[in-house]
DNA sequence: GATAAAAATGTAAACGTATAGGTTTTTATT
DNA sequence: AATAAAAACCTATACGTTTACATTTTTATC
């Protein structure tokens, strides 16, 4: 790779005047210009992005980052498609890390980000205390928080409303007739588990029917827990008539779980998970969700994130999309 | 973020001696080398992953480019999983990219990934003659391709057995009493997708049956084209009684139509996908699939690398994983 | 205790860029 | 033609590391 004092030697010029052409373009003579341009283009120079960044803080190095608990979750990976389509259209790059639930990890890859430099960093927090993410923000790093705030922490949001979403799902099973109606919950600590499971208590009680809490299973978000409460529901003594889950892995994993029994939904259980995916419809049978805008969550957080990178002191902002309960055949 | 020189004054020595402590540690005095970690602590003192990369293009900077067709495509999410694991556990971080088929995209991700000076790429070219790939090939960059390879490039790669993957597919279809089997395939300029054809078409001729080219359909490898091409399959005059996806997002859009158009699997179609997925069991049916070992391409094709890394002049190697058909239901 | 060898530490240059400030050249003004 | 102003260009420095080399201090040897 040839560096900016190639070009300089090849057009013979100085490097600041090979920067200038580069740049701004201002206060270059036409056919200086037209020399320099020549020997960029012969030597495929290529500016170095590193020395780029670690010369300047101040400009932009138009790096940033991106922390996702789990990319297995599609949810995520609408997420960033959102993210990386808004950072490609404003000449940004992304360094995405998935922490895969794991805050050794994720405190490896905070440092990793830092360590790089980034400008900015679009982050689903392991929970509303994470101190990982928290130390970042108070070293000044702009950040965007996406899924889920920082408890105590004023800095931008970009959220769904999770109670909302859970009640209405909640609310169609009571009005559908079910009478036992379970929630298998994802991590306990994130507040979208939370908000869902507040949906879920509200919906039960406005409906003037009681909350079991045998009803209410926690799990870890995955897959896994989603095949295990489900059995765990499902061989109780006095088992659920329809199971509202708390996100699309354990949504997943109940149908496995049901299946494997071979319990016909939704005659013998009823069941509304909480985020749609493409192939929902393809499901057996064709599964009822809570949609949450996935993509557009990423892409207004990193335009936020865009925003505050180039004016810090803007004071922060929270946005709460909203969810929407798509019907299909599963209850 | 404080730098060497600042723990150097703070510790009363020169940022040589800071250094040294912090990388070797020989040569250095006990009673420095505490004073010294004790003024790195206090300052929270956090190398510069920048100015070292910067620094020596010899001592790895530990960052590799992970470059992907299409996130949305679960096979590349265990892909990439794969990486992360293997990198993870060697210190290494990925800027992962994802070019959405889109060349244009991919050409501007990897001139960004050479910008930012990495140590070596992952990718899944475009195609076989991939010009951009190439470029960085020849410019010495250690690369490792997946799941396809570059014509006239001795390169490592780490791809499947995709002809006797679809070969076994296809031949336990018509053993199993099919007669009109159709395959829609992924893009046709890559690799994996012409591999999958050639075992359709030797399973049909090995079988003593002939090739009907009318239920070849060319798609691009993403699910819109499962829906568009089975419709078009289900609406001919000769519709086929067998259906043969060429990768897993064309078999969700398959299965959509067929459900669309109420038919029932396998009694009208029967259908089996390339690439199986953790919840390929819930779908309606069951799904039978040819499982690609995707995780562990993704780690092997990073143990690779990181091989090439240390030793750039070791001669590529070629690694083929086999595929396994699972059967479920839909066949 | 003088000298040599070894250990400990320091100095300075380099990686590739941006830019402040200085110098030279061109253009405009009278 | 002398001068001022503007344009074009260059020099040198800084960003935070690593490292070759130089220098100083300690230890060993006689």
């Amino acid at each position: 790779m040839s560096s900016l004092n190639d070009v300089a030697r090849r057009a013979g010029v100085s490097i600041a005047t090979v920067s200038r052409v580069i740049n701004k373009g201002s206060n270059v003579n036409e056919e200086t210009r037209a020399k320099v341009l020549k020997a960029i283009k012969e030597l495929k120079y290529q500016p170095s992005r590193v020395a780029k960044r670690l010369r300047s803080k101040s400009t932009s190095s138009n790096l940033i980052g991106l922390l996702i608990p789990d990319i297995q979750n599609p949810f995520y990976v609408d997420v960033l498609r959102g993210v990386e389509d808004v950072a490609y259209e404003n000449n940004y790059a992304i360094i995405m890390c998935n922490f895969a639930q794991d805050e050794k990890k994720e405190k490896m890859y905070l440092d990793i980000l830092q360590q790089e430099s980034i400008d900015g960093l679009i982050a689903a927090p392991a929970h509303e205390k994470d101190s990982n993410v928290i130390k970042l923000l108070n070293d000044g790093l702009p950040i965007v928080c996406v899924d889920r705030g920082l408890t105590g922490k004023d800095v931008d949001v970009v959220v769904v409303n999770n109670r909302d979403g859970a009640y209405v799902a909640v609310d169609h099973l009571i009005k559908s007739g079910y009478k036992r109606i379970a929630y298998i919950s994802g991590q306990k600590q994130i507040p979208s588990s939370k908000y869902r499971e507040m949906g879920y208590r509200d919906a039960i009680e406005d409906n003037g029917m009681q909350v079991d809490v045998e009803l209410i299973k926690y799990g870890d978000s995955k897959h896994g827990s989603g095949v295990e409460l489900c059995e765990e529901l499902l061989s109780g003594a006095n088992p659920p008539d329809a199971i509202f889950t708390g996100n699309n892995l354990i949504t997943l994993g109940a149908l496995e779980t049901i299946h494997k029994r071979e319990l016909r939904i939704p005659e013998d259980v009823a069941i509304v998970g909480f985020d749609d995916m493409m192939w929902s419809i393809s499901l057996n049978p064709p599964l009822s969700a809570v949609r949450q805008p996935a993509y557009e969550i990423g892409k207004r957080a990193c335009e936020l994130l865009i925003q505050r990178i180039s004016d810090p002191k803007r004071s922060p902002i929270q946005m709460t999309l909203n969810t929407k309960l798509i019907l299909r055949k599963s209850c």
